[in-house]
DNA sequence: GTCTATAATTCGATAGAC
DNA sequence: GTCTATCGAATTATAGAC
């Protein structure tokens, strides 16, 4: 079947990350893309030019945080927690990044590059000017990374089979700890 | 150089071990391996059968965790931080685990079983019996994992600058609650 | 826009000489 | 115990016909 450029782009690029979500950036190959888009492998290489920069295409998301200063102060840590899991949940973008990140380079570039550019405004309005805002962010994101390791990654039974009301309300406490509690402060 | 077959078999098991923990399993190559340890790929193949039984004897590990019971009841969440930063700092047995259980069902299968029969028992004579046992020890393990990912592979610079006191002032008080406080409660 | 053919590497694994 | 030689498969990537 003959299609047009942008759907087969765009059907290369939805099969592109599906791989990289299920097999990270050194299992998923060109040729398997390929056969899940059903069309050749050398278009793939046609339109995104290597492997390198099919992932880049791939990797590219917005994590579409709120506002937090709308938010209910004493709410925020639910709240994000709330929405990363929806996140995860919602499409393979964080996954893609997720499982490619721990073992290349530019992945895990592109994870603190979201870190920078997308969590910490959003934190540092929150917190406003304060030395400890970097590390607050990096805290909280500690624990959501954490989180979906252990949830959709490595499947351990017991934060599989939570529901996402108990999960927010074990780990939402903790994120809100990390953006606006003490450090000593605890039980 | 002639060796002999113990010291051979070790060198290339510290080597493997390097690889895997830099590399991840499907990066990490037994050409590389055999280069680092000096000596002829097809070593490898003759002590170990192939890669996968390789990574087997590479990833077994201990995580030498303490009986909580004998600690203060209220220091387990620290001392729990403590001693896995000492755990991932020490040697690269974790970090084997952790590179290659994200792309590797066997590895990441071996991550749950240390989790089954390493941690839980631990926590479980902590806790007594109790039906959120499981629960409670997972999302410790999430926060703990996360760190790490956080810290030694993903290299978030607020995280990676932070002291190991901070770490634990800061974490501590999460496991802490995880394992000893109630769901809501925070701050 | 799509595909065939193929180059150039690299990998895990095996056979066998010394 | 160590190494050479090599197989067979898989990979990224390119050139070019239709």
């Amino acid at each position: 079947m003959r299609r047009s450029s942008e759907q087969t782009k765009a059907t290369i690029l939805a099969a592109a990350r599906e791989r990289f979500a299920v097999d990270g950036y050194e299992r998923a190959t060109i040729r398997s893309i390929a056969a899940d888009a059903a069309i050749d492998p050398s278009m793939v290489m046609r339109y995104f030019g290597n492997k390198e920069k099919l992932f880049a295409a791939a990797a590219e998301f917005d994590l579409q945080l709120p506002r937090l200063a709308g938010l209910d102060r004493d709410d925020v840590g639910a709240r994000l927690v709330e929405h990363f899991l929806d996140r995860w949940e919602g499409d393979e973008a964080l996954m893609v990044l997720l499982r490619s990140a721990v073992t290349n380079a530019e992945a895990a570039h592109r994870m603190r590059a979201i870190f920078a550019e997308q969590l910490r405004p959003v934190t540092d309005e929150f917190l406003g000017e304060r030395d400890d805002g970097g590390q607050r962010a990096a805290l909280a994101a500690s624990q959501i990374l954490g989180l979906a390791l252990a949830r959709y990654v490595l499947r351990f039974d017991p934060v599989v089979a939570m529901s996402r009301a108990e999960l927010v309300a074990w780990v939402g406490p903790t994120v809100q700890r990390y953006l606006a509690g003490r450090p000593e402060a605890s039980v």
